[in-house]
This record gives structure tokens, C-alpha cells and sequence, in this order.
DNA sequence: TACTAAATTAGAATTATTCTAAATTAGAAT
DNA sequence: ATTCTAATTTAGAATAATTCTAATTTAGTA
């Protein structure tokens, strides 16, 4: 099996950051993004590094995805939940959130089109437009 | 002075509804209202009733914000923070979110319009559309 | 090989929120 | 009016997510 481009490229990210190569930060890494786009918050990735047979701390888990945020390795997504979830998906994209199943689920850039916008504040600049639809059974 | 406006169809609201008329209620109705469109966390709500006077308990303050927002006198709002916030305003709107002063704005509806749309997934049911746009100094 | 700043860690601390269980009260029934 | 009952309020305990602390370890450089 070639190895999995999205592991790959957040290694290479990791790699091109001012963050060193540790073994919790490159275990993380292969765990959180092999499977391609992914939502978990914290416990749920503490959960599945300990499920590969892997050691390490909470407080590691949360250094690290908070890092990977700053550094751009991860985005960080506030749905209607008490909990941060992160999510593999750099590319820019909203999200559906369902009050009944507590889930997050991608909505592509493309299947959303903004045609009108208001103006930015004076003296501040736009960072991004979260769309959550929130949906329920 | 007349009667605020705000005020009075709040309390008007509460009335229709099964929640009992309460002293607290009725305070926290008439201090959160009283300066139109607001946004407060709870335990903003919490202090602007204990500076007009009036001795509340911060569980009744959750308790109360959470019922309001159940019977539609209130609106929960969760950006970018750590904690909840609520918003007198009911009409359908958006919000600006500041990273740098944590302050939340009003966007009205007729300023954003959305003119393409992803399919809600099967089963699922269209609650409400939250458009958040993250502007910082 | 040694050095130093960065990273990891366990557990304590913090923060927002909810829960508990006892006392009070609104509004309906008498 | 008076009584009754379920809803409400409350202080403080409990919970849950996250951050902090301070001691130990380690990556990457010198």
C-alpha cells in the first residue's frame, strides 16, 4: 500500500513549520489523517492514538491539536456543541450540523454561493465565513 | 417614558407562554430587553441584574436564559468562544464575530443573501442557517 | 557529545454549565 | 380567601472541557 497522501501531506506541513518532529506529534498526525476527512474533538482523538497501541497525554493531545490550528495543519470548527471539534479539511468549505445526532458533516465551498454580502466593520478585515445549516431528524 | 417596546413584547411572550410570571423572570425579562438588540453570556446576564439591585441566583439565570431560548423569547448564539452567548434579537440574522475584541454583531438577513444551496441529506429536516463572518483588527 | 529551548507529562486548577435537594411561590381548585 | 400542588428558585456540589504548572525528557543544533 503507498503511503496515505493526506498523512503525507500534514507530515510535510509539520515538517515546513517552526514545530519539531516528535514522535507524539507524527503519531497523531498518521492517525488523525488517514482516513481522510475527519471531525473529532480532543477525547476522540486521545481515543484513537490510545487504540493504536500508542502512549500518550491528554494535555499532549490538546498542546498539539491547539498547534496544529495555529500552524495551519488543522481547522478548528465551533458547531452548537459544548465541545471544539477539529477537521482534516483545509480546503474552504461549511458545514452541515445535526442538533439530533450531534454530527458535523462537510458542506464543499462550491455548493454554497454567497451573492450578497455586507460590508466588513470599519478598521477590521475579513478571516472567513463559517456557514453552518443546522439541520435535525 | 413609555414603555419600552422590547420590554413589553417579551414579557408579552412569556405571558403565551407556559412559563409561570415569576419576579425573576419578569427582572430578567425587563433588564435584558431594555436597550433593544443585545448579546450577553449568562454571566453577563447575570451581573446586569445585580447592579440594578435586585438579588437573583446565577442557576436561576441559566435556568431562565435556557427556557427563554426554548420558547422563542431568546436566541442562543455559539461563535468562536468558550462560552454561550444569547441574543434578544429574534428576527432572522447573522453575525460578525471579532476575534480580537470577542465582540458579536448583528448582520441583518436582507444583507446576506445565499443564491446557491447544498440538498439538506435524506431524512434530515432544515433548522436554521447560521452565516458567522470572523473579522479581527 | 553536550547543550538548550521546546515538548511531554500527570495531575492540579480553572471555567462554563448543569445537577441536587430543600425551601419558596404562582396560579389553579376549592 | 385558603389550600394545594407542581413549578420555580436557590446555594452549593458536581461535571466536563480545557488550560496551567512544574518537573522530566527530547529534538535538533553547536
Amino acid at each position: 500500500m503507498t503511503k496515505n497522501l493526506h498523512v503525507k501531506k500534514a507530515l510535510r506541513m509539520l515538517g515546513n513549520s517552526p514545530l519539531k518532529l516528535t514522535s507524539q506529534r507524527i503519531n497523531l498526525i498518521k492517525t488523525l489523517f488517514q482516513n481522510g476527512n475527519q471531525h473529532f474533538s480532543a477525547e476522540d482523538a486521545y481515543n484513537r492514538v490510545k487504540n493504536t497501541g500508542l502512549k500518550i497525554s491528554l494535555a499532549t493531545i490538546y498542546n498539539c491539536l491547539n498547534q496544529f490550528t495555529t500552524h495551519g495543519i488543522l481547522k478548528m470548527v465551533k458547531a452548537s456543541s459544548d465541545k471544539v471539534y477539529f477537521d482534516t479539511n483545509l480546503d474552504p468549505h461549511h458545514h452541515f450540523f445535526c442538533k439530533s445526532s450531534g454530527e458535523l458533516t462537510d458542506i464543499d465551498a462550491k455548493k454554497v454561493y454567497i451573492s450578497k454580502f455586507p460590508k466588513i466593520p470599519k478598521g477590521k478585515k475579513l478571516n472567513s465565513i463559517e456557514v453552518i445549516v443546522n439541520i435535525s431528524d
